[in-house]
RNA sequence: GCGGGUGUGGCGGAAUUGGCAGACGCGCUAGAUUUAGGUUCUAGUGGGGAAGACCGUGCAGGUUCAAGUCCUGUCACCCGCACCA
């Protein structure tokens, strides 16, 4: 009888689907539980094994919530639009349209194939016009509220998919999908003002159970920082202003330095002495990319501006300025006070330049290096601040520099905005037109969506425009303002749009008059439990957190925030602990493992595998242990035996194990779930039987995991009324969790020397009695002193002797 | 450089608040069944040793009756950020 799970796999998908029974209620009284993993970009390659680890991981919880009487909503659907289908098209000639569809139908039927309980019915895709009109949609009240706008800057331009990156796509300097030398240019790029919501995105991750990592990370890269604008007049007539965290250190400023992209540099130009020199330095930096300036980091440059100064506003001391390519354009005011006693990078350019250094925190030795520290230092040389603590001074400066008028306290944050426009055709159409007479103009709701037309060649432009600026009928159009001839807006939406609603949609995901119902909207709420990777916190996270905070904003959504709870689970690397990828041809395809151990077996070494937010190297060898467990569990059929109760040698395991098996699901500690299932029925094998009650609720337990097994046991062995998606999760009793007899060790100073059996609720003094009753304990203490007595209840007594 | 994380058998990994280190699984050894292999079952399996006390959680100290867990120092690896003033 032996388990074939080719036959019995499809037959329980099948059954499950055609009885709807994964499907969320829409309007209903029960409990409602999201559960949302991050929908997959269907590319070529199909499904690796690391794909199906979050998605079991959920499956597994919400199997669980179900038959806990939850309303599930756990839906799936396709992030489509993108790069590598777009270059596929190209290459092989196919509209993406063809590739995507094609893609997709390769991934449902893998995702099928593993017994994922999706609410299939809610599929959604981005490349979707019905999808896709409501992603325009949204871009629409970000443009109307101000929060789009279109700006002429120097982006990131990757020289191989000829295209704008993200600040977030540059990774070391190259391009994070093609890894191509990424270079600036000055483009006019749609711009999204994420920055607007820089202290909400902080301040509010105090609503939601992200891990610690996640926050931090998101805290990091927005980068809120506090301190002070500050105004140095110069020998010009123009004032330079600096942002600075330090203002307590304003007598220690003995230089500046502002960036070689400061407008100032050309206003002063004929004051300039060395000029040629200046420029020169100028072109140089302008020519390094990222990635050059941050490799050179050790070594400070720099050029004297010679024939201007400015003047420190608080001792009127003449100071030189200095232009670096250290100091950043883009952030703060593009120019900085110098305080090499107290600033790393400054002193590194004060010893090369051999400028002074002026401590005014006493504490270190600044002559050695830059004494940073601001929880020990006391004020020196400062006149008014001498005496005070770093922060007493702060605060003092800026109200010194506030009522003079020459500075202010001033926020500042490392985010930027978001660069939203791509020069490509596979994306959503941004939604505008631009007129000569009334300029960037929304097109109405109304005309919504505006499809991305046919075309002929998806190539990208050498010129950096997008493939749909060939579409002449198609981009000429007329101002809906003013009915005058006007251009339709031609680049497209980066990925992340599609994405940072996505969530939303499945609530409601037909709705072609809203983005989803009221009435969806005020059930569903926002996603109680989010699984994805880490590498999308600083991106779709961030990303998705913003569009969901302007919708609140905009009465949209009911919710400040879009996700209650995330977590993140760890890489299925390649068998030789590489991450795994075509190219280092470690890749393990999840067909195979179906088709010849089963999915129930892949969900549950999976889920076995280890730690769920670790990585861990899959293993061919240890899958097999997953199988032999479910065979283990197929068999218990053999020694079944006509019961409806829980024998009293089994009762306590099974209670304990209910509750592990509970406990352990919601704290994501799958692999000690499914061991504690293995440890149950090695039990069980031990007694020699099982009762139709034992199995029952052993089924039941197992079932999150191994779906299908489960319901075919159930099935065949008659446990219950209809099947066993239908059952409710079994309850255990606490006080039968705890055994009434436990076994106890004895220490002698800290060394166990002997083990006992001894009632559980056992008290100090009979337990002291019962082990010093012991031979070998009697022994130990005989002839010494009795210095400490200890006892754990069930744990341990241990004697503390001496001589 | 800064921030976060991880170091436990041959391997993946367990270990509530400090309280029997190594659960569970893989692998391995022996035996049984099968009289080819595989499967299945039973027993064993951190190290050393005949046995014992003994030694063991990256390394070195410390606190404690008791440390994988707490403290100090140190090394290695992984991830993120990277001149953010």
């Amino acid at each position: 009888m032996k388990y074939d799970h080719r036959t019995v796999e499809p037959k329980w998908q099948k059954k499950w689907e055609e009885a709807g029974v994964f499907h969320a209620e829409q309007n209903c009284d029960k409990e409602k539980f999201f559960a949302l993993i991050e929908f997959p970009y269907p590319s070529g390659q199909g499904l690796h094994v690391g794909h199906p680890r979050p998605y079991t991981a959920l499956d597994t919880v919400s199997r669980k919530r179900r038959l806990q009487g939850y309303n599930v909503l756990y839906p799936i659907g396709w992030d489509a639009f993108g790069l590598p289908t777009e270059n596929y098209a190209i290459k092989n000639h196919i509209h993406p349209e063809i590739v995507t569809a094609k893609n997709i139908s390769r991934f449902k039927s893998q995702i099928q194939s593993l017994g994922i309980s999706f609410d299939w019915s809610r599929e959604i895709n981005t490349t979707d016009p019905a999808y896709y009109k409501w992603t325009q949609w949204i871009f629409l009240q970000l443009f109307k509220h101000g929060l789009a706008y279109k700006k002429e800057m120097s982006v990131n331009w990757c020289t191989s998919c000829k295209c704008v990156l993200a600040n977030e796509e540059v990774v070391n300097g190259v391009c994070e999908r093609c890894g191509s030398e990424v270079v600036h240019k000055v483009k006019s790029q749609w711009m999204l003002k994420i920055t607007e919501y820089a202290d909400r995105l902080i301040d509010d991750l105090e609503l939601v159970d992200y891990p610690e990592r996640v926050k931090l990370q998101q805290k990091n890269w927005i980068g809120r920082s506090y301190g002070a604008e500050v105004e140095f007049d110069t020998s010009t007539a123009d004032k330079l202003t600096v942002y600075t965290t330090r203002p307590d250190t304003l007598y220690g400023a003995t230089y500046m330095v502002i960036s070689p992209e400061h407008p100032c540099i050309e206003k002063w130009a004929d004051k300039l002495s060395n000029l040629q020199e200046i420029r020169k330095y100028k072109e140089e930096s302008a020519k390094k990319s990222d990635f050059e300036r941050t490799e050179m980091n050790k070594d400070k440059t720099g050029v004297k501006l010679d024939g201007v100064y400015a003047i420190n506003p608080v001792n009127g001391k003449e100071i030189p300025i200095f232009i670096s390519d250290y100091v950043l354009v883009s952030y703060g005011t593009g120019a900085i006070m110098a305080v090499p006693a107290h600033d790393t990078r400054d002193w590194e350019f004060a010893k090369k330049f051999n400028l002074p250094i002026i401590e005014v925190v006493k504490g270190g030795n600044v002559e050695e290096e830059a004494f940073t520290d601001c929880a020990t230092g006391i004020m020196v040389n400062s006149d008014i601040l001498n005496g005070l603590s770093v922060e007493e001074a702060k605060k003092k400066m800026i109200a010194f520099l506030e009522e003079k008028g020459i500075g202010r306290q001033k926020v500042n944050y490392k985010l930027r905005d978001w660069v939203f426009s791509r020069q490509r055709y596979w994306g959503e159409p941004i939604p505008i037109v631009k007129c000569d007479d009334c300029g960037y103009v929304a097109i109405d709701e109304s005309e919504l969506p505006l499809k991305l037309p046919m075309v002929e060649s998806y190539e990208p432009t050498d010129n950096g425009e997008s493939p749909l600026a060939n579409m002449s009928e198609w981009v000429e159009t007329t101002c809906p303002k003013c009915g005058k001839k006007a251009y339709r807006e031609t680049d497209t939406m980066p990925q992340w749009a599609g994405s940072s609603w996505y969530y939303l949609r499945y609530m409601d995901p037909h709705n072609d008059k809203a983005v989803a119902s009221k009435e969806a909207l005020d059930y569903w709420k926002n996603v109680d439990w989010y699984n994805g990777g880490m590498e999308h916190t600083t991106l779709h996270l961030l990303y998705s957190r913003f569009w969901h905070k302007f919708l609140y904003d905009i009465g949209v959504v009911p919710t400040k925030e879009p996700y209650n709870k995330r977590t993140s689970h760890g890489m299925i690397l390649g068998e030789n602990g590489e991450k795994m990828s075509k190219s280092r041809g470690n890749v393990v395809n999840p067909d195979d493992i179906v088709n010849e151990y089963g999915a129930d077996t892949l969900r549950l070494y999976e889920m076995f595998i280890g730690d769920f937010e670790k990585s861990a190297p899959w293993s061919p060898s240890s899958i097999k242990g997953c199988r032999r467990f479910i065979e283990r569990f197929w068999n218990l059929q053999t020694i079944l035996i006509d019961s409806n109760e829980i024998r009293e040698e089994l009762e306590k395991e099974f209670h304990k194990t209910i509750k592990k098996v509970s406990d352990d699901i919601e704290n994501i500690k799958f692999n000690t779930a499914i061991a504690s299932l293995m440890a149950l029925i090695n039990s069980i094998y031990n007694v020699g039987s099982i009762t139709k009650k034992e199995l029952a609720i052993f089924s039941i337990l197992l079932n999150p995991f191994a779906p299908h097994v489960t319901e075919e046991i159930w099935e065949i062995c008659k446990l219950g009324e209809g099947i066993l998606a239908s059952q409710s999760w079994p309850k255990y009793d606490e006080s039968k969790c705890v055994e009434d007899m436990v076994e106890i060790v004895v220490q002698i100073n800290g060394k166990i020397r002997a083990k006992m059996n001894i009632p559980a609720d056992c008290d100090q003094q009979k337990a002291l009695e019962l082990a010093k009753s012991d031979e070998k304990i009697h022994e130990a203490i005989s002839n010494m002193n009795i210095v400490k007595e200890i006892y754990v209840k069930g744990k341990l007594v241990n004697i503390v002797v001496k001589p």
